[in-house]
DNA sequence: GACCAATATTAGGCCATCCTAAATCGGGTG
DNA sequence: CACCCGATTTAGGATGGCCTAATATTGGTC
């Protein structure tokens, strides 16, 4: 079986599926039907049917009921995915003026449409970056990834300053309102106060006061205190 | 019936097709069904069925066995995805270190994916041209198009010394071999004779003698005489 | 150890798009 | 002016991807 015959000619939604299925365990832990038909907003009983079609393709590993794994072939082509995202991403922040928040839905689109050659042009155009807007490592083309471990802004103790790593770019919404705060990564934050039973986090940064609730201290990710 | 409406979800095919048809009649003329099959590398019955879909949406008017043309809407949205081809080969020949042979297949993906946004920021970058590298005219976004009247090379009479305007893009191979002669448009090109019954034209360009063969001396558009 | 709720899969349809094979139309020729 | 050939359309079928409704499995609870 050819590999990179199989990959070169992936659809849209094949696409789509490798990289849902990717992000819910960059680890390989099994993914679940119900997360996945989450995550793609879609049926139930879509994902299973295709999730059956790409384990024939040799793409996933599903044992029914269960939930699925990519294999080494799949888990490349998500890898490629990813990679053209967060470039893509990053050149339209860099060199198109996009901001931060608007950047993803364009991505999403374009990282379809792209050859091979464009997205290495734009590599080089941004001189290889590592991390796109957002802090997200991008995979290299040989599908090695830096997986920076990083802990909540939620989890930090009070009285520890911290730096700003990632910033997790699936919802506009709260994208644009933390980027209003001026938290992005690379800001280096206090934690101030933390009131308990998940009430929400005093935090400074650049000299200002912010209040942080919960759910936005979970999805603020922060160097490990000793990495700074 | 809100014309905007229909035309902001038009399938790739859609308008793969309306971009076709437009290219076989921009005056107006009726297409045919064999001509568009051609073009797009289709069946002829696909087409048939795809412009029966087409009129019933009102994004052409079909007279059975007769042709079809654009109607005003159908114009419209092929007027759209022409500006975004031809600005997507400009900027990524300009920022992206396509040539001029390559950028055609890229284009024709990305044109589909890109946002309406995406594509005036390019054209911003771009300084909002008016023609692509190819010489084409590129419709301003209220579907206006300047429509140079240019006369083949071929057509030329001997001695005549005029500016080379437009290339035909459609076959990268001989483009490619157009551009290595030193061909674009703005190239001055003198005809120094021309051989009877179809035979090759000799020209000089920037102090070289080229012979150049009918059928590229018909896809070289020049400007008429008097507009040098 | 039987049962229930949550989760997953199968069954059966729909739509867009393509195809090949078979009918049909229409304009020029004998 | 009847006929024929090429162009076109209709018929019938495949595929990919989605859906809802019905069925099956699993794992925890009494």
């Amino acid at each position: 079986m050819n590999a990179a015959l199989v990959t070169e000619s992936l659809t849209r939604s094949v696409e789509d599926y490798l990289k849902a299925i990717y992000r819910l365990s960059p680890s390989g832990r099994p993914a679940s039907t119900s997360e996945i038909a989450h995550l793609l907003e879609l049926s139930a009983p879509s994902v299973s049917g295709m999730v059956k079609r790409l384990s024939e393709q040799g793409l996933l590993e599903h044992v029914p009921y269960k939930g699925v794994q990519l294999t080494a072939e799949g888990r490349r082509a998500a890898l490629r995915m990813v990679r053209r995202h967060r470039l893509i991403e990053s050149y339209l922040v860099d060199f198109l003026g996009y901001s931060w928040d608007t950047v993803h839905a364009e991505a999403e689109r374009l990282e379809h449409a792209v050859s091979d050659t464009l997205v290495e042009r734009m590599a080089a155009a941004l001189g290889h970056p590592s991390f796109d807007p957002h802090g997200d490592p991008i995979p290299a083309s040989d599908g090695s990834i830096a997986e920076l471990d990083c802990i909540p802004l939620s989890d930090i103790p009070v009285g520890r300053t911290v730096e700003l790593r990632r910033v997790d770019e699936s919802e506009p919404e709260r994208l644009r309102y933390i980027a209003s705060l001026g938290l992005r990564p690379g800001a280096v934050v206090t934690v101030t106060d933390r009131q308990p039973f998940g009430g929400p986090l005093t935090v400074e940064s650049s000299g200002e006061r912010l209040i942080i609730g919960r759910e936005l201290g979970q999805v603020l990710l922060c160097a490990r205190e000793n990495e700074r």
